[in-house]
RNA sequence: GUCCCCAUCGUCUAGUGGCCUAGGACAUCGCCCUUUCACGGCGAUGACAGGGGUUCAAAUCCCCUUGGGGAUGCCA
């Protein structure tokens, strides 16, 4: 499919756009990178960049990078960087090269690649592509003011662009602070020829020359970004939408340093409910907080997947396999996608109902540990006691964090006198018959085998003897047992009770209507 | 302001000129299953932003308008 890929405006394009990158790209393995600035957690936005990433190179056989861009030092901190990491490992997003694991082309946080961005810097200075500037951030800031108020672009006035290399040099050497701006070319068009959006052409007029290098000497996204690109040999930058203004200012650069284009793919945004950018107003938008919210990775892969990718007309869910097997670029929507929260829950409840039995009870487990409702380690009766628990209720809820509100009555008495009114009612509708009750008290007191098809068999017997129906009796022992009008049967329930306690606990919800037995 | 991108049910989307009286999924509503809740099954409501072209034929191609998003930072 990439191979294929023409670029038939070639032509048109004052460079020589993809000629150089497409002559080796026959023989150069498929190699693409996640680059977040760890500035923040990782949100699902930066998520599904990293899947889309993730997935092209599993797909293509290639290589997948993890890049740590901290060139803003002043936000950047270590904290984001341990949250990012172990983000991206809780939705099973391995990286093959990159922070921890290492890689031949790193370091991969930019903040140790100092040496490679000044041997790239002089290279460019030294050739006249880029100068020193001497203006202050304030005086730039009120060109553009005034540029605003005529209604002109805001661009840089380019003050700084005619001096001398000499004169620039002596300057500094003399301390005057100095930024380093890119010479950017004034002529002609740059033209992107993007993976999902086609042909997007800038006209070089819009070009400013942007900053490379801050006055505190540490280069800016637009630079790094590019340098290490090219340095570690990314063959496709698949990215945020957001980034597409960004891309002339690049390619632009890629051609000043004479390195090869990567292609482009510029996938849309993810919105929120109001159709704006995907922020905290939202909701929750980090990786972490899905996690403690009781989402599974699985889940959340499946559903980021789906937010601007679809395999077909009717498959909606795909295992990581599956989407490693599918995923192609040219199935990537152009229009930006809002974040549906339900969706995901529903999408969760299928997995919590369809990951293999031993690693949902194991989930499980491990979540009512965590919660507090049971305490680790178990013993061979708790593990099974707590094993049939959760599985009697996996279809009943859809996020791990429901589980312990779920299974609460199966850990500690129910507090009868606190129950809702319904429940109440219900509870008090035995006192129309309280020998019937005294009788079913009496009735299961008396099974030899509390299994579910024992309790059937004679719980069939007893309606039939009482002549009266099923849910007279079911409805308020549901109550007595659980506290609450929803459960699962109450002969399951029954059956992992166990005799005693649903004695017990029958005779306390009859004790509280005023039925003494 | 300027530049760039985008536009199919409420939401995610299928659709690449005739297979479309537009398909699927979530959500919503109804029915069935049923000891309750859920799960599951069946069904219903619901969209090509508007206007011009091109064509025998347009959701699909072109133009304009409108709407939304992004960029315009010594943020990324």
């Amino acid at each position: 499919m990439i191979l294929k890929m023409g670029f038939p405006s070639v032509m048109l394009c004052p460079y020589n756009i993809n000629i150089k990158y497409q002559e080796k790209k026959m023989s150069q393995p498929i190699r693409v990178r996640f680059a977040p600035s760890p500035t923040g957690h990782l949100h699902i936005g930066g998520a599904r960049t990293a899947l889309f990433n993730y997935l092209f190179a599993k797909k293509q056989g290639g290589t997948f990078i993890l890049r740590l861009e901290d060139t803003d030092v002043e936000r950047s901190t270590e904290a984001s960087v341990q949250m990012i990491l172990s983000d991206m490992k809780w939705l099973g997003l391995t990286w093959d090269e990159g922070p921890e694991v290492g890689g031949e082309y790193g370091p991969y946080r930019q903040s140790g690649r100092s040496a490679i961005y000044e041997s790239k810097i002089m290279q460019l200075v030294e050739a006249g592509k880029a100068y020193f500037c001497f203006c202050t951030p304030e005086e730039v800031e009120v060109h553009r003011l005034a540029a605003a108020e005529k209604g002109e672009q805001l661009k840089y006035a380019g003050t700084c662009r005619t001096l001398s290399l000499e004169a620039a040099k002596a300057r500094a050497a003399q301390g005057e602070p100095y930024a380093i701006r890119f010479k950017a070319p004034q002529e002609g068009e740059t033209i992107i020829q993007d993976l999902i959006r086609g042909r997007v052409v800038f006209d070089n007029t819009i070009l400013d020359d942007f900053v490379i290098v801050r006055t505190t000497g540490v280069p800016t996204y637009n630079f790094a970004v590019v340098i290490d690109d090219a340095a570690m040999k990314i063959t496709h930058i698949i990215r945020g939408d957001d980034h597409l203004s960004n891309t002339p200012k690049q390619i632009c650069l890629y051609q000043a340093l004479d390195e090869p284009l990567p292609e482009f793919a510029h996938v849309p945004m993810i919105l929120g409910p109001d159709k704006t950018r995907l922020s905290k107003r939202h909701g929750a938008t980090s990786v972490g907080a899905y996690a403690e919210a009781g989402y599974l990775p699985e889940a959340m892969i499946n559903s980021l997947a789906l937010l601007g990718w679809a395999y077909d007309d009717k498959t909606t869910l795909f295992s990581q396999a599956e989407l490693e097997a599918k995923f192609t670029l040219d199935k990537v929507s152009k229009n930006p996608a809002v974040f549906d929260l339900r969706k995901l829950s529903w999408m969760n409840g299928q997995y919590i109902r369809s990951i293999p039995e031993p690693e949902y009870i194991e989930r499980s487990i491990e979540w009512l540990a965590q919660t507090g409702i049971i305490q680790l380690p178990l013993d061979d009766i708790k593990q099974n006691y707590v094993t049939q628990v959760v599985k009697i209720v996996r279809d009943k809820y859809k996020l791990l964090s429901e589980l312990p509100e779920q299974v609460e009555y199966f850990f500690k008495e129910p507090e009868l006198e606190k129950i809702d009114e319904k429940a109440r009612n219900k509870l008090e509708s035995m006192q129309e018959n309280p020998d019937l009750f005294k009788a079913l008290h009496a009735k299961l007191g008396m099974l030899k085998s509390f299994f579910v098809s024992a309790q059937e068999v004679a719980l069939k017997d007893f309606i039939e003897e009482q002549q009266v129906k099923f849910g007279v009796l079911a409805h308020p022992l549901r109550v007595c047992l659980t506290g609450r009008m929803q459960s699962p049967g109450v002969f399951e329930i029954m059956e992992i009770l166990g005799q005693d306690v649903v004695l017990e606990r029958l005779a306390a919800g009859l004790r509280l209507v005023g039925i003494n037995i």
